[in-house]
RNA sequence: GUGGGUAUGGCGCAGUUGGCUAGCGCGCCAGAUUGUGGCUCUGGAGGCCGAGGGUUCGAGUCCCUCUAUCCACC
């Protein structure tokens, strides 16, 4: 259930409650695609850098160690130690971004493992039950990803397919849902807009989906490749015929300034592996924009990643003590480096929430934005 | 001491019967990365080819001397 506490222009702040707790919105989901927030991030982690949500991945799961093994665990939340919510991702978009060999039909889509090579199929209710399987709190679902240089041509069946598929999650997780062997019988269903760069499809889609009366809509299929303009449009053409007693979901963005455009623009929820694969990289987030430890400007610099900064990393640890770790390929560097992005970005989210709060979210965004186009 | 091998960017190596601005891997210096394969990709800097002499239109490639280093033997 979403509540609404208060709005700021289109920018909204509210609460949304879930089987496994109260989510506050706008919010940032920490990406852990296999169960694991990448960089040797443990659940004791997670409560020091303000994590909410955790995400995780129906299709990579699926494929190791397999649901049926999470589901005799106990679902994700036993299995992972991790009582808060968690949402599933519903493969959709791995099949088009990572699986090489693929067949999209009516019925769903036949693809290779990226493990082993092996043929696998996904359809709706596939999805569905893995995701039932997981007994994650919130359910994706399943969709086609097309890249942002479809032509409409393209676009439209795709969408229309989509819509269908949605139909089909939605009677799946009601049928699911009632089984007695369910360990998450109240498991949410979020449906997913498409539409590529094009508004007139992705309003209409909107509409036929808002129909559905699911959980809660998010807008997938952007920055995959368009500009941030284009996003931007599209964001602000579409949440206004997307349900405003529902939270809203941006798909795998972003950007901290991605992110500030969003909310503006009414959106509640983002993911994205930006904090987590930059930070295993070395890429570090800090109010005066992005740093790349690895740099040889880093190497005698004794100063935290950022001063003032209240994660693990920065309260203890110099620049060019996480250089040398990461140089030498240490573990231990990219995990320092993980927990201050993911840190920095939960708590830009906490800083957004009071703005809205204070309706002073404008000013805010464009000191924040100011201080990253300061490097 | 004798015989043999090797000397090419920080390290490890390619460089055909001598032929144009000497390559490659790693490392180094930067940059990409948006519902995650700890990956991958893209640029860049860096070498008077151990030293000296010779042959030749032309030598990293052939010849001589020296130096360094490795192996075997005494």
């Amino acid at each position: 259930m979403y509540k609404l506490i208060t709005t700021d222009g289109n920018a909204k702040r509210g609460e949304f409650t879930t089987p496994h707790g109260v989510i506050q919105t706008p919010v940032f989901m920490n990406v852990g695609t296999i169960a694991a927030i990448k960089g040797a991030v443990s659940t004791e982690d997670l409560q020091t850098i303000k994590t909410q949500v955790q995400l995780s991945n129906t299709y990579h799961l699926h494929v190791r160690p397999g649901d049926e093994i999470v589901k005799k665990l106990g679902g994700l939340h036993k299995f992972m130690v991790w009582d808060k919510p968690i949402l599933t991702d519903s493969g959709g978009f791995q099949v088009f971004s990572l699986a090489g060999l693929r067949k999209i039909k009516e019925e769903g889509v036949y693809f290779n493992s990226h493990i082993d090579g092996r043929k696998i199929f996904m359809g709706p209710e596939e999805s569905m039950q893995i995701q039932s399987n997981l007994a994650s709190t919130i359910a994706m679902a399943f969709d086609e990803c097309p890249p942002a240089t479809a032509e409409r041509s393209y676009i439209q069946p795709s969408v229309d397919r989509t819509t269908r598929w949605l139909k089909r999650c939605k009677d799946e997780m009601a049928r699911l849902n009632s089984l007695e062997d369910t360990i998450n019988k109240k498991q949410m269903l979020f449906g997913i807009n498409q539409g590529g760069i094009f508004e007139d499809i992705r309003i209409e889609h909107a509409k036929q989906i808002t129909e559905l009366d699911l959980d809660g809509y998010a807008i997938g299929g952007l920055a995959v490749g368009e500009s941030h303009e284009e996003m931007y449009r599209i964001i602000e053409a579409t949440v206004p015929y997307l349900p405003q007693n529902k939270p809203t979901y941006l798909m795998g963005v972003g950007t901290p300034a991605n992110i500030l455009e969003a909310v503006e623009r009414g959106v509640d929820f983002f993911d994205c592996v930006y904090p987590s694969r930059n930070g295993r990289h070395g890429h570090v987030y800090t109010n005066q924009g992005k740093l790349n430890l690895f740099n040889a400007q880093y190497e005698t610099d004794d100063r935290p990643i950022e001063e003032g900064c209240g994660c693990p990393a920065c309260k203890k640890y110099s620049r060019a003590y996480i250089r040398h770790l990461l140089k030498a390929k240490e573990m231990l560097g990219m995990r320092f480096c993980v927990l201050h992005n993911l840190y920095f970005y939960n708590n830009m989210m906490e800083e957004i929430r009071e703005a809205i709060e204070e309706h002073r979210f404008a000013q805010y965004k464009r000191r924040k934005l100011e201080g990253f186009n300061n490097k």
